[in-house]
DNA sequence: CGTATCGATATGTCTATACATAAAATCGTA
DNA sequence: TACGATTTTATGTATAGACATATCGATACG
């Protein structure tokens, strides 16, 4: 897992076109607190003659650090810098196999039960659907250089990606076949702590009650339920990057 | 902790000008995955006679589409559906005292320790400052309707935060002072699970052996550290909602 | 056959202008 | 004074046109 920004992201030194200069100008006064929140940015034309442009190239900065939820532009009382009541960080979650990849490891994908069925009750508590067809279960490990990294047990609605009936879990990862093959609008994470049990232990080849990081997935498309998951990682850590700060 | 979206944000049924009708169109198609990834969107110039309009206002929707990377601009070529790498979402941590009152919880907090004294080896490591000259070091105590909620162990680089010496922390507490005083750039998250020990177990009024997520963030301006922090929940949830999938 | 050049083309930036719109500020009147 | 109508103002959206620039593809050349 790694955490990037996005917030209109940290320039990587483009050509300085005269609009990106504002904007990274303006950046730079409010990462540095010299404006600090609250604080009214200069009018736009103001901005046009300290510049020497027109309104329009002045208004495409800071439409940007808008969109960046940098500062917050209002009509006739002008443009402020956002009071941050977050931190805010892009948290960019690689498919297991991709992050594993990523590191330099070998990746190794174990499937150990994969079954489609009627959708029980649990089922359906579980994925948050009202009433549900058919659904995919499946139970898969994943390793990296052949030490257990991650076990995932997951739950895919077949009515809302009738697709996954053709795919091939038996040597495609779940996670890597679902980013690249569905569009998802909405997703949800749950992150807890649990200490392992005799099974989860076996299956990460740790001690029985040692920690472990839980995360829960769910992920929807248009507020239909896609697919439930819940990985379970030794208790070392997994790093994540932000950046900015946020509103 | 709460996720929620960044690129560009769902709009909350704005009144659809016409260039934020064309984002929406263009967003709704490769969201639905009715134009994949790799998709090539249409011309410039055949969005402006679809929608009858010229062409800034077609390329102002397709700049806050690239800028919340849902799509890749390229001259020459046109404009692409990005392929997803990752699942991207955007982390908002409130403060823990913002975050304890949006639950409707009272927020109780208890300043543990606290004291300035130069850096020695073991801050400097931490903070990963090269020469660095007084910390401040705090331990406190954070908790919803007097149940111990988290406890927090932090260091603060003087000379890069030298307003945190006027700063009151037996009561407020330090990230939220830092939060609505401190301007920074990027931040650094581990997540990662442990289980309590004797004094950890003491303060959070937990057994020992129990789960416990451990949050450890680093924070600089400028790559310059201004203060690092571990963070200790008991094991229960902690709910991230993220939206749109990324690049 | 491989390479250099050049034209066509789609995006990138910018201008000058126009009108719309929200909201602060002012004024006028009850 | 209080309140409602009017004016002012800064942003929001949109246009038409201009030139810049990257790059694909074709053509010409060695």
């Amino acid at each position: 897992m790694s955490l990037a920004t996005d917030r209109g992201k940290l320039q990587p030194a483009d050509k300085p076109t005269l609009y990106k200069q504002i904007r990274i100008d303006i950046e730079r006064r409010i990462l540095t607190g010299e404006w600090p929140p609250g604080h009214r940015i200069p009018f736009e034309h103001e901005l046009m003659s300290r510049y020497g442009c027109s309104r329009m190239t002045v208004s495409k900065a800071l439409s940007e650090l808008a969109q960046a939820d940098l500062i917050e532009r209002r009509r006739k009382a002008g443009s402020f810098v956002r009071r941050p009541t977050f931190l805010s960080a892009v948290l960019k979650i690689a498919d297991i196999r991709a992050e594993i990849s990523a590191l330099g490891r070998s990746y190794g994908y174990e499937l150990i039960q994969c079954s489609r069925r009627p959708a029980n009750a649990t089922d359906r508590t579980r994925l948050g659907a009202g009433k549900s067809g058919k659904v995919i279960a499946i139970a898969c490990r994943h390793s990296a250089d052949n030490v257990p990294f991650a076990i995932e047990d997951r739950l895919i609605d077949l009515d809302a990606v009738p697709e996954a009936a053709a795919a091939d879990f038996a040597t495609e990862p779940p996670g890597s076949w679902l980013l690249h093959h569905v569009p998802w609008t909405e997703a949800e994470h749950s992150i807890s702590a649990i200490v392992a049990d005799e099974q989860a232990a076996a299956a990460l080849d740790i001690a029985i009650g040692a920690p472990c990081l839980v995360i829960d997935r769910h992920t929807w498309r248009s507020a239909r339920p896609l697919t439930a998951v819940r990985l379970l990682y030794p208790g070392e850590s997994h790093k994540l990057v932000a950046r900015f700060r946020g509103g």
